[in-house]
Formats: C-alpha cells, structure tokens, sequence
DNA sequence: AGCATTAAGGACTGATTGGTCCAGAATTCA
DNA sequence: TGAATTCTGGACCAATCAGTCCTTAATGCT
C-alpha cells in the first residue's frame, strides 16, 4: 500500500542504546543520534515520537538485553550453586571494565541522570534493577548456603547485592582504579562463601 | 582601592552546590544557577571563570563538606567499635532518603554523568570517594572482628564497602523503593557482625 | 500504468545554551 | 573631591538544542 520503512526499528534502537550508553541521556544530542542510527531526523520522529521515548525504547530493549543476560546467568541451572552465578555476575563487571569497558551499566547512569525529574525514565529504571535483584535472590536460594538462612535476611543479601552492583558499575564509569573493583567484587565473592 | 564584591564567594558556591546536587551537572543551566546563586552573569563569570570551573570548586567544596562529614564519622574515636561507624554512616544514608532526601549523592551523580568525558572531574569525583574508602579502611582497623583480618581482606572490604555506598546513594536518586534501601543497609549491618 | 499512501531527506524554527562585552555604579586612596 | 579601579547588571552573541513541516522518493494495489 506505500512505502515500506528502509530500516530496522529494532536495530535502530539497538544503535541508539550505544550513543545513550556513552553518552548518557541529556548529553546524546539530536544529532549524535542521527549519526549513530544512520536516519534524518524525519524518519527518526515519525517512528519514535521524540527524544524521550526512543529513550524509554532503549532503556526497554536494554532491559531486554543486558538485563536478561544478566537474570539468564543468575538464574542458569548449569550453575548448581547459586553463589557461583552471583560471584560470575560480578566478575563479569569487573572484566568488562578490565577490558576498557568504562561506559557502566546504563541502567544506573539514567539512574543518577533525568530519572531525578521524570517519572517514566525513574520507573524504567526501577523495573530493570528490580528484576536484576529477583534474580538475585532466586540464585541466593540454589546456593546451599543462603538457602537455609532466614527468608528475610536473604532478601536483605539480595538488595544488598543489587546495590552493590549498582556501585561498581557507576564506580567504573567514574574511572575509579580499575584494581578496587577488582578487591569489591573479591571481597563479596568471600562474603558469600 | 576598588569597588568590593558584593557576596560572599563561599557562600555562593554552596549554593551552586545545591542547584548542581538536584539538577546534576548537564542539567543545572546558567540561568538556574544565577538565580539560585542570587548573582548576575557578569559577576559569575568574573568570580568563577565559566560553568566547568564553578563545578570544580563545587566538587571540592562538597568535599570539604559532605566527604569530610562523613570521614569524621568513620574516624570518630568517640565511637569505639569502627563497625558500628560504618553502619551510622549507611543508616544515615538511608535515613536521608526515608526523609525524602531523593538527591543521592553530588559525587555519585557526577561519577555516573560528566566524569565519563572530563579528565578533572573524573579525577575530583574520584578523589573524593578515595577519601571516603581509606575512612572506612581505618573505621575497619578500629573495629576489634577486622582489624584481626588478613591486611587484604579488609582493604577488599573498604573497597567493597564503598561502592556499596555509591550504589545505595545513586539508587535513592533513581527513587527505587525506600525499603530496599533499608534492606540493604540492614544487610550491610549483618555483615559486619 | 497510475493512483494512493507512506517514508526519507533536510531546510527551517523558536527557544535555550554557555559565554562575551560594555556602560554605569560603587568603592578606595590620594 | 576626583582619579583610579573593580564590580554589577544585562544586552547581546553565535552555536546548538529538540522538534516541525514540506517536498520528493519509493512502494503496493488496482
């Protein structure tokens, strides 16, 4: 009936993800976007309304990617001890940014970003940590260990955790010395032996 | 010999500081901070030279304040058992946002915005928490249960211990529930029995 | 083949950005 | 009191911002 779109919408949300994640959300111009989605500008409004909601677009599609790998680790019973999967979500954080990574977790740039004033990028953000620290908690429960503690106070290890993560990720960002990420997540693999 | 400056440059820095702490670094505009400050463009510029300069001395005047609030309450001989410094400071964390306190920390937010980019406030930001991570170290030595650690253990654990202060501060900003702050802060506690 | 429909490209807009500049006000010293 | 000096206020600037709009291109259906 008319003309079909020349791009991919997923693969253009994919594109932007990389120009927020180094970016960050105010500080991704129109035209970095553009750049980096290989659109105009009128195709990229008449698929995604405006700024703000590709925004909200990618911070979805990154809480269907990174997060998902993330929850699909600590949640993989080819894993049995549910630690292992936690000590392996840290170590993974902690290579990326060994490797050169310093772009962090964009979840928890948007966090310390304009989820201050909006209430949509604030709830985002929330889902994402939030299913990141389920998964935590469902991996407390297959390790032997946390299995037997109080609900409770597993819950309180979970939380715990997620901040934790939440932490290095941002600590990476701020260009901390590599080597104190490298003792943090040393130090929690040895908080849950 | 010449016309004196009518304010306080002091006192006009912490007022930059708040308009920086509740808009962040790319958010807070020159208009925002003039008025929050209560001075012209002209004598801004001339005190202050231009915006990245006023957040400079804003991250250090936060310093002197905020990290120095904090590392006199990590070092405080007044309270005996380090450990029980440690969980005041994360209690005062949380209790910071129970009363509303949604601001995070200046510090974090810088960590996980600007500092990506700027070589000097990446260094500011990171000095800063330093600071914080060796008052945790020595709150640990003054604590009876670590300071009988093995020396690596417990600077792992300072390190730990600081990005788990950056993680519960940055998801205050993110507005995550304010249980699973308290959760988090309980769980800390535990960990240091 | 031609019509209807939608996408693509990019010129354009008004608002806002950080920063400059200068005229006039205020102060000190002589 | 007058000269020298510095600060203040705000008009002004170019650059950039997110967003609009219209022309042209491309496609499917009949």
């Amino acid at each position: 009936m008319a003309r079909p779109r020349s791009f991919e919408p997923e693969a253009a949300v994919e594109k932007a993800m990389q120009v927020f994640w180094t970016h960050g959300y105010e500080g991704a111009s129109l035209p970095d976007l553009l750049d980096g989605m290989g659109l105009t500008r009128g195709s990229l409004y008449k698929a995604f309304t405006d700024k703000k909601t590709l925004f909200l677009r990618v911070l979805n599609f990154y809480e269907d990617r990174a997060v998902q790998a993330g929850v699909a680790l600590l949640t993989d019973p080819a894993i049995p001890d549910g630690a292992d999967r936690i000590r392996m979500l840290f170590t993974n954080a902690y290579r990326a940014v060994a490797q050169g990574d310093q772009r962090g977790c964009l979840l928890c740039s948007a966090a310390a970003g304009p989820s201050m004033y909006d209430d949509d990028i604030a709830a985002a953000v929330a889902h994402g940590l939030t299913a990141m620290r389920d998964a935590i908690s469902v991996a407390l429960i297959a390790s032997p260990k946390h299995a037997q503690m109080p609900d409770e106070a597993r819950l309180d290890l979970a939380d715990m955790l997620i901040a934790q993560y939440v932490g290095l990720r941002t600590m990476a960002r701020a260009r901390m010395p590599a080597e104190i990420l490298r003792n943090a997540v040393r130090s929690v693999s040895a908080i849950l032996d």
